[in-house]
DNA sequence: GAGCGAACTTAACAACGTTAAGGAGTGTGG
DNA sequence: CCACACTCCTTAACGTTGTTAAGTTCGCTC
């Protein structure tokens, strides 16, 4: 009665209820009864749930790693606006979809076209190879980051704002601390301009320090050696990460 | 025999639980078990899991969000620098501690008082309450950003990096996209570094674009408007996020 | 049409978050 | 001095989850 399905269709279902039901939500056993299958079928195609949702997220990234179509005379600030703009569009497009898309790895290389594009404008743009790559990162970083914070505020797709984030309550609980609480406004008010202008910063920071001649010295005092001027306490080797140590007791 | 428990107690116990096993495997059974008590005992003080947890992040969070000294002639990139430095110190020091971070809501406002002196120190150099804002907010999205993404690949404080990121295979299964596998070595290789250098560009841009009076005007032409230049595709309403549409069937 | 592997079902398990009900322990009022 | 009440915890259990083991059905090949 019931058609095969393959790790594609289940993907694409899942996918698709994610936005129903949620990352919370998404069990094997309802995405296996919206294939019409029962849970266990499922370990034919995946080895576990993880693999399930690598797959989805793998899915999720192709989805949005198609054009930038680069018209001519675009810059590769345009560029990498464009394609992080639409990274965020997807994001927010899939409910918890930063959260699905930061916890998985890629299952295929499909994406390493597009993102070779978008290296490849870059170097012709100026950078180095290896410029072009942290400057992608960043912007990605700071992209997916945002849309995290973003998506605890407003969890499903179009829907409301999550009640525990009203600004009237804040307010009120933050009195005698003028400034985080106008901060407030700032960080949830207006999510689209607040995420534009934070963009705006980080790429014309990556002109500045990362593009080869596009501003001053890549290494000014306030970012040099944190090992040495910065931190007497620490201890370890360099390269290390300190744990702060939990509370002993 | 036992000794009573509390909130804090508890949240103590499960925040160094966490570096042991993981936030998968911290579940309410387990914290028990280390506080010589039931499961159930923890519903007296707690409502639920989730609001356990909130109770972690915030003790993580009052843990980290103390002093920056702030010594004589201090800049407010230094200031920055060293605060959101800071942030991702202590989210390494705990396993999957940047997403516990991210996932949950503050259950107390003892955050501010840094949080307040932080955005005074920038008011005080030149930025306008809003911008002060909008500048943290950035730096800190970027830094949460980095550390889920690093912490992927170095699962626990100080262990070693999870298998599925080996360069090697990578850079074997991207043969043909050279700048894309040469981005591996940038984006897996020193994560110090690599943060350092993304920081730095998220710093200046901010002095560019944010710091009245740092650089060029607040709006250049890449960053106008995506809903009127860029995307004449795009129909919906501004403010709404048109979801992308999971593919049907 | 016997055989065989791929693709599924049914049954069951341990562990999870959570709830209901009850029982110690401490303190207070009569 | 006893009873009541409140706090804090236990025991028992429920429904759901991811996952495994074993058996069954379909479609193809020799």
């Amino acid at each position: 009665m019931a058609t095969r399905i393959d790790r594609a269709l289940v993907a694409d279902t899942a996918l698709r209820l994610l936005n129903e039901v949620g990352l919370e939500g998404l069990t094997l056993r309802r995405i296996a009864k919206e294939l019409n299958v029962q849970a266990p079928a499922l370990y034919w195609h995946f080895k576990n749930k993880q693999e399930l949702l690598d797959e989805v997220a793998t899915e999720m990234f192709r989805r949005m790693s198609v054009p930038v179509p680069a018209a001519e005379g675009t810059t590769w600030q345009e560029y990498m606006a464009t394609a992080t703009r639409e990274v965020r569009r997807f994001l927010l497009g899939y409910r918890d979809g930063a959260k699905v898309f930061s916890g998985t790895r890629f299952t295929d290389t499909g994406y390493a076209t597009p993102l070779e594009e978008m290296l490849r404008f870059c170097v012709d743009a100026g950078f180095t190879p290896r410029a072009a790559a942290r400057a992608w990162f960043t912007v990605n970083t700071y992209t997916v980051g945002y849309v995290i914070e973003e998506q605890s505020v407003f969890p499903a797709p179009e829907g409301e704002r999550d009640p525990a984030y009203g600004l009237d309550d804040r307010a009120r609980r933050l009195a005698g601390h003028p400034l985080t609480t106008e901060a407030g406004w700032e960080f949830f008010e207006d999510l689209d301009t607040g995420y534009e202008d934070g963009l705006r910063a980080v790429i014309a920071g990556i002109e500045v320090t990362l593009l080869p001649g596009g501003g001053h010295a890549p290494a000014p005092e306030y970012a040099a050696a944190p090992e040495r001027a910065a931190a007497p306490e620490q201890e370890s080797a360099p390269g290390h990460h300190p744990a702060p140590g939990p509370g002993e007791k």
